[in-house]
DNA sequence: TAGATGACTCACA
DNA sequence: ATGTGAGCCATCT
């Protein structure tokens, strides 16, 4: 189950953001988003997972962030072309929608 | 195998 | 808008 979470991860485009449930319907898990929250926290290997551009429902960022905190992980979104917000950022901008797996920033 | 845990989410006051 | 309560799920011990 971890490794559909890390794959998808590894799918998310650049200078895009996904919510922990989004990633739980994504592996076929839908209202596992907790899990999914979970098996990050428990698998940080954010050198190899994007794990940074997980956020919550709202757009907000992960306070347990576990290399440099809220700090390395907007510095992480912002270096994708992602504006952060008080720590959060716009879903309605930067978030997934369904298959929009384009690879390039909306602009 | 069973019990506890948490980087979640939604609903209500 | 902020605080509390309950539901849900995979992983860990």
């Amino acid at each position: 189950m971890k490794e559909q979470v890390y794959r998808f991860l590894q799918t998310v485009p650049y200078g895009r953001v996904v919510t922990y449930g989004q990633i739980a319907a994504a592996i076929g898990r839908p209202g596992a988003a907790r899990a999914v929250g979970n098996i990050l926290h428990k698998n940080p290997d954010g050198d190899k997972y994007p794990c940074y551009k997980v956020v919550n429902s709202v757009g907000r960022l992960s306070a347990h962030y576990a290399f440099g905190g809220l700090d390395a992980q907007r510095e992480r979104l912002e270096r994708e072309g992602i504006t952060v917000t008080d720590g959060r950022v716009e879903l309605g901008v930067y978030g997934m929608r369904d298959a929009d797996a384009r690879a390039e920033p909306i602009d």
